[in-house]
DNA sequence: TTGTATGCGTTATCAA
DNA sequence: TTGATAACGCATACAA
């Protein structure tokens, strides 16, 4: 002990690892379909925060696998000897085999936001259902019956908006007023000229709606943008409504009204519970989910005549 | 070969590692003082999308090794066995003995933003005392003299900020208008009371400043905000002015003028520095500044009579 | 070209 | 309790 502090050892971790030692280091991927994407926005940098921090308490390393996820089963394999304990799959796209793939070499997972009952994989989520539940409460308590919804598609598209847009359909086809399929959108990127020619559609149409729902803050923004060129005043002749409750979500004019999900508190449950997991102290198939909670603001009025 | 394919073989990592084989792996620590603001904000998340889409490039995976730096060499230790090759060091913070550490215990380095010369690190950072000079030559042809500078001081300080302060005050000192004292203000957080007050006081002077140059967008946009609770127009009576070019800056109104640096190329080209030391293409004392862009918005306007 | 031994720094096992 | 030894999976150097 004495010639430990003397020589200033420090065990080395790698031949650790080698002996079979776990080396409480967790990995991370960002699945992005077009390049260099990775952590922009809030709402990818608020999960990660919560996984380093979460991670540093436990006394883990985080390392980032950037890999191109495009197909790749093989971009899974590698893992195993990597010297990493468990993986936290980042958002995964839906329609790519990569949670498929990554289950299947037998490493520890959890998915971060973005879940899907597809997969037999322990995750930790919003609760979406509950989310989109209470914002076509809030409008139809406005008044609303003419609600479009604004999703994402193509390789953009994650569980989550698939999700919302389900729950949407489903909740309108049990109201007085289903969704006419025409009020149903989708875009291939929030910022992205197609946003403004799918509002534009909408309001072109004999009877437009009065409402507009898109799955996530950084679209809901866009429609706006794309309202205001249009001439057409928000939240007086239509309102919108957002996702997530970005920082932007309260700066802009008017302030959105949308649904606040805990991402910081997602990423950081979703690393106690892979450490958990790891520890044994946690059946692999648990899921968690969290409440959002609606955040009226300006953006939203009673329904236009 | 074939045998390969059959067994589906992957070479155990940390058993290379452990011969001595580079594992193609950078380190990489935020620095902050406070607890759980690693990767908040565009700065800092810009910064690593850069670090990590190069990384991707070249092939390194990236660890996040979170560690109180609060005055921590022992933080520093235990980096040789890790197994990484080289690490980054994202903007330290000045007063701080975390470079000085890490460079004590021989890893290769490369400090990403917010360099200083005090250490002896090879760095990529913009040319602050170009973009300084830029944003004064701007005010001084708005015909602007009575200049005030807000700065960032105490734990959040960074040296960016410090050279920007230093380069203000050398240049006014050479121009007709030397900085007075009490135009020279220092907060220890952005978006926080401590700025209302500062502006407050700054516009209380007998002769108050036509201009405000804040050290960082972040704060410039809380300058606007308290400018405008005290009913000062912005920029009729007072201009303003700050560094980045965070997204928000083109939100806000007005808009903000501001200088521009190339954040993600900056991570970029620091881990592509770092890697070319490792591999031995560069010498280790190398450092590249990039060349910031003024952006000229609506926060600035001719000098108020 | 192909094969065999040695060391990398641990931990675990077994013997003393 | 202490001490020696094998094994982890690979790379390297040397022998065949």
């Amino acid at each position: 002990m004495e010639a430990v502090r003397e020589l200033k050892y420090q065990p080395n971790v790698l031949a650790q690892g080698l002996n079979g030692v776990r080396l409480k280091s967790l990995g991370i991927s960002f699945q992005t379909p077009y390049h260099g994407s990775i952590i922009t926005g809030h709402y990818r940098s608020s999960l990660l925060r919560g996984i380093i921090d979460a991670s540093y308490e436990a006394g883990y390393n985080v390392t980032v696998f950037h890999r191109p996820w495009n197909g790749a089963s093989e971009s899974a394999a590698g893992f195993r000897s990597q010297g990493i304990d468990g993986f936290l799959i980042i958002a995964p796209l839906a329609g790519s085999d990569m949670v498929t793939a990554l289950s299947n070499i037998g490493i520890p997972l959890v998915v971060v936001s973005s879940s899907s009952d597809e997969h037999d994989v322990p995750s930790v989520d919003v609760d979406n259902r509950h989310g989109v539940s209470a914002v076509l409460d809030h409008l139809f308590d406005l008044g609303h019956r003419r609600i479009a919804h604004i999703s994402l598609d193509g390789g953009f598209a994650n569980y989550d908006s698939i999700i919302r847009r389900e729950t949407f359909v489903r909740i309108m086809g049990e109201s007085e007023c289903p969704a006419r399929p025409e009020y149903l959108r989708s875009v291939t990127r929030e910022y992205n000229p197609e946003t403004d020619a799918a509002v534009r559609e909408l309001m072109a149409l004999p009877e437009p709606p009065t409402a507009i729902f898109a799955t996530n803050d950084t679209l809901a923004l866009r429609v706006i943008l794309s309202l205001n060129e249009l001439g057409i005043d928000v939240p007086g002749r239509v309102s919108v409504v957002g996702f997530d409750d970005i920082p932007d979500a309260a700066r802009v004019d008017p302030q959105l009204t949308t649904v606040r999900q805990p991402l910081i508190e997602i990423g950081a449950e979703a690393t106690r519970l892979l450490i958990a997991i790891l520890d044994g102290r946690e059946a692999i198939a648990t899921t968690r989910w969290f409440e959002p909670e609606l955040v009226v603001r300006k953006s939203t009025a009673a329904a236009h005549k």
